[in-house]
DNA sequence: AAAGCGGGGAT
DNA sequence: ATCCCAGCTTT
């Protein structure tokens, strides 16, 4: 083992961060984990964890549960095709593969996640290469711009014999995360600054990926029926989750004829996703249907926001459109 | 290789 | 406001 190895495993044992997941063996259960943080906080995902969990305490029980039961845990996680995939694995396979190259099989776990599962729940040695090594192992050898396969490579050629191919993928993803952080990196707390060819300008590595957020102009059509507010299974966004019909806001003449209606508008809502800006007109129309209660299904966000404006409207004017307003 | 897919915290 | 997070899938 490389001094600089040693160096990065001694300054773990001390600051490791202690988290729900570390040290878990169940396949399961890091499983779990690791999909939940994909492109998701440790602080954000935290919560979810112990309630899926309790939920969902086995692969078992998550294959029992309906696809509406896990999503309705899921909400306001976001990526719910995460979640869809983490169901339709469960009624896949009776139990999880246990090397890297059979996870890599089961829907929605590519190369970072079935490798983290094989090194910490079965340790196979296998590099697990998140965005946090991405950039320590950018800095630590100043790359520029690594492709994922060669940087892959390297981290899989860096795993130190005679250990714990589970605890150097976590030590190096807490370095990342407590000290080589994106802006403002801490080097002169750094156990590898010894070693790191990129601490004169960490900015520089990696080269940051940009991508341009573009506006959105989208209508969202609140139809009032005799029990509540008609609701559509939302595919493409928001998947599997539930909402009103949402569309460009172009095609709102023709959507309102399908449904024989006349919307008036009430008002918009502005939702923000990582490379879009949404602007929601809402639109308000009396229905000839039943409609239901929205607030026990999985609902995203942008529903959330959509439904409190059409609720706050009709209060205003004195109208209670369906039963139980969210607090 | 690039785009689509959530939500929220840090700066 | 912008960036980016224990990424994956589709085109």
């Amino acid at each position: 083992m490389e001094a600089w190895q040693k160096a990065l495993l001694a300054w773990y044992r001390e600051q490791a961060r202690t988290l729900p997941w570390r040290g878990e063996k169940d396949p399961y259960r890091v499983l779990v984990a690791e999909v939940l943080l994909q492109q998701t906080r440790v602080e954000q995902a935290m919560p979810y964890y112990r309630r899926f969990l309790e939920r969902f305490p086995t692969l078992a029980a998550l294959r029992a549960a309906s696809l509406e039961e896990v999503l309705k845990v899921w909400q306001g996680a976001g990526y719910y095709r995460r979640a869809v995939n983490l169901h339709r694995l469960a009624q896949g396979v009776e139990a999880l593969p246990r090397s890297y190259a059979e996870l890599l099989k089961l829907p929605g776990l590519g190369p970072y996640t079935a490798a983290a599962v094989a090194s910490m729940a079965f340790g196979e040695r296998v590099a697990a290469v998140d965005g946090n090594i991405r950039r320590v192992l950018s800095r630590l050898f100043a790359l520029e711009d690594p492709a994922p396969k060669a940087l892959q490579d390297l981290a899989q050629r860096l795993l130190p014999q005679g250990e714990d191919p589970g605890v150097w993928n976590q030590a190096l993803m807490d370095l990342g995360a407590m000290v080589c952080l994106p802006k403002a990196p801490r080097c002169a707390a750094c156990p590898l600054r010894a070693f790191c060819q990129g601490q004169e300008e960490p900015e520089r590595y990696p080269k940051p990926r940009r991508r341009a957020v573009r506006e959105e102009a989208l209508a969202a059509l609140v139809l009032l029926g005799r029990k509540g507010v008609h609701l559509e299974r939302l595919s493409g966004r928001f998947q599997g989750l539930y909402g009103v019909p949402l569309f460009p806001l172009e095609e709102l003449p023709e959507r309102a004829q399908a449904f024989g209606v006349a919307p008036r508008p009430a008002g918009k809502v502005r939702h923000a996703l990582t490379h879009r800006r949404l602007e929601v007109q809402v639109y308000l129309a009396p229905w000839d249907g039943e409609g239901e209660d929205p607030w026990g299904k999985p609902l995203p966000k942008l529903m959330e926001k959509v439904l409190r404006q059409a609720q706050a409207l009709l209060a205003h004017e004195g109208v209670v459109p369906f039963p139980h307003a969210k607090p």
